[in-house]
DNA sequence: GCCAACGTTGGC
DNA sequence: GCCAACGTTGGC
């Protein structure tokens, strides 16, 4: 019983964690955790493993999508919510109510080079992707033929 | 570092 | 339920 893969795009400052980041984790992968939008949650919230992900490096120079990744585990309460000490902590969030959540993802291959926002703004099939509509949106679904696009590009 | 876009919060 | 104030995202 398994559905089609989707895609998506995952929105990640380099600075904070970048696709490297993710290669030298162990067993390449690791938890997204962090994510407080509900939008963006309820994205993820719909993935299933074996999801693919582009990799996007937010503000970076520049920006652009790295590489990909796939979801290894899906949602489950991001702990980051529980823990006062935190820069995600929530009070308004407990363990029999949790708010947020994360997928874990694991690294799948790093692009040559960085598809930049500036290429992918001069792919005509792509004009219509979520990434330029909804620009502050971090965690949003690509489509098969926008993937494709964006996989040839790529190399 | 600036700031536009836009999501969230809280007073009323 | 409205909306002003505030906070965050993310390109530049």
């Amino acid at each position: 019983m398994s559905r089609e893969k989707r895609h998506w795009l995952m929105k990640s400052e380099p600075s904070v964690f970048s696709i490297e980041d993710l290669r030298r984790s162990p067993q390449q992968s690791a938890g997204w955790d962090g994510v407080r939008n509900y939008q963006a949650r309820n994205f993820m919230k719909s993935m299933a493993v074996g999801d693919e992900v582009l990799y996007y490096h937010s503000n970076a120079d520049p920006s652009g999508i790295a590489g990909l990744a796939e979801v290894v585990k899906t949602a489950y309460p991001d702990p980051t919510q529980f823990d006062s000490k935190n820069g995600h902590y929530d009070a308004k969030a407990t363990k029999g109510k949790p708010i947020w959540f994360q997928v874990d993802v694991r690294f799948v291959k790093a692009f040559p080079e960085l598809l930049s926002l500036e290429d992918l703004r001069g792919l005509p099939a792509l004009k219509n992707m979520a990434l330029f509509k909804y620009s502050r949106l971090s965690i949003q679904p690509v489509t098969k033929a926008e993937r494709d696009i964006i996989l040839k590009t790529a190399g």
